[in-house]
DNA sequence: GTGAAAGCGCTAACAA
DNA sequence: TTGTTAGCGCTTTCAC
């Protein structure tokens, strides 16, 4: 076909109002370009900003998003994969609601298809791509400790979401005093009851390190009302860089997880070729806010 | 076929793990069992919520969910609704990023099937869903009225955004002072700069009623500056109960919209007969909170 | 360089 | 009731 046919079709089906039908397009070339998202909990603030990040990688590639909401429950998890894979996405990206129980859902569906963990992970069956927790970690304690801070707490949500789990982790380790951790669920009130505990505990404590922004803009607010000035007395950091880390009074530290270059890799992954399971994992950053600075 | 064979035959289908395939369905039934959803803008609190709720709607249906974003840009909302109709979805959902600016997409796109404006409108060529912000509007102020608030201040976002307009509107016919408005964006920010123009403007002002609860957030938070007591001296009501509202020292009062109801009455327009437009407006519900109330 | 034909997986219509 | 067939719109192959 020459240049010149060419231009005349284009100018045809343009006036024509013609467009190609992505059923057919799919049902020969066995693929729908499509890309099924199942996030743990979309009413969690962190989700939000990563579903938007994916949108935009995978507008990149003129692929599309089929998304699902797991609703923070196993069962609903699978049922959302199941829905996916029945309508025949290239591949899957999950941000796993359990470490142990969403191992089998992601194994089983990365029998059939490419699967990408973003954010959290559950099975070694499947990529991962996500933050490097114990990087992170280590530059919240180094933060802490050049402004005089030597005494943190940790308070993290259920241990089976693996992000908390690893930032639980490695505070154990690289932490002044490894064992003082409490664990309980990303909430408000969980970081209201764990600052209280902590305080009742370890009176000692000057600073406290959350797994995400709920539990830290609660760690804030009962430190107001028991009138422990942050941070001259007590610094409080927090993970996700959330809205709710600019709006808590006084502003909160949190450690911003590099969300548009992650979501990048992970369809570089989902639609890249096959390979082995891959291990990302990005730097985050820091933000330093008032929580955390006189 | 008996209920024998029919059986028989499901249970073959299931150990051979046979699945039917979409592609072939859709192009055969000329339908591709799935809803498109363009939200204005991700980021904002309010839409996530709006996702799940519509999730959780078509789920029931099993009609599965394509979902962009407009990042409130009225070029991305004309690219993304073309990307959906390219992809052939059955019907569309879209939350208009702009009264004037959205309407010649949506009336386009109504052309090729069917559309539901949820939550916002801009043409009149599609159905509408969404809530009764008059009857909103004078709820709030008959509330504020009841705890002797008399002299409101209405501050609402770019009157573009249909919302935010009728809010406006109904204020300014039913307020005591209907004139005392001023208009700006949905941000802390302007929330903050709204409320020292208003307090300066008008120094009797009792109530500030503000179109979201980001500006909600930020008067709250401007009056915390000033040393003005919520409730006691201004109260302060938001729009769209998110977290926020709950989160806000002191909690704010904030009118809920019922979404999943919302979303079932979207769904039943986008996947029913087709009709002549329709425009159903929900109820929504004054959640009183300590913002106004001592 | 161009055109014709086969076949992806499905369902509806029709024939037996 | 059961079995057969046509054709949805697309791309690839192969023959010309």
């Amino acid at each position: 076909m020459t240049a010149d046919v060419a231009q005349r079709v284009r100018q045809a089906a343009e006036t024509l109002g013609y467009e190609v039908n992505p059923a057919g397009r799919s049902l020969r070339l066995r693929s729908t370009e499509t890309v099924g998202l199942v996030i743990a909990d979309i009413t969690n603030p962190f989700f939000p900003s990563l579903v938007k990040a994916l949108e935009d990688a995978l507008a990149g590639q003129e692929l599309g998003l089929l998304l699902a909401d797991a609703s923070n429950n196993v069962a609903r998890e699978r049922d959302a994969v199941q829905r996916l894979l029945a309508r025949r996405v290239d591949a899957l990206v999950v941000t796993p609601v359990s470490r142990s129980g969403s191992r089998g859902t992601i194994s089983e569906a990365a029998a059939r298809c490419p699967v990408v963990q973003l954010d959290r992970r559950a099975s070694s069956d499947a990529h991962y791509v996500g933050m490097d927790n114990v990087a992170a970690i280590q530059s919240v304690l180094l933060h802490l400790s050049t402004t005089g801070k030597r005494r943190p707490v940790f308070v993290g949500s259920d241990p089976q979401i693996s992000t908390t789990w690893e930032r639980q982790r490695a505070f154990a380790r690289f932490a002044p005093f490894g064992d003082r951790v409490l664990v309980g669920e990303f909430s408000l009130d969980w970081g209201r009851t764990a600052t209280r505990e902590a305080l009742a505990r370890w009176p000692s404590t000057d600073a406290i390190v959350c797994a995400d922004d709920l539990i830290a803009a609660g760690a804030v607010e009962e430190l107001a009302v028991l009138g422990v000035p942050v941070p001259a007395t007590v610094a409080v950091v927090g993970f996700d860089d959330t809205l709710l880390s600019r709006l808590q009074t006084p502003p909160m530290s949190s450690v911003r997880q590099p969300l548009l270059e992650m979501a990048v890799a992970a369809v570089a992954l989902a639609a890249g070729p096959v390979t082995s399971p891959r291990k990302l994992l990005h730097r985050g950053q820091l933000v330093v806010r008032a929580s955390t600075l006189s």
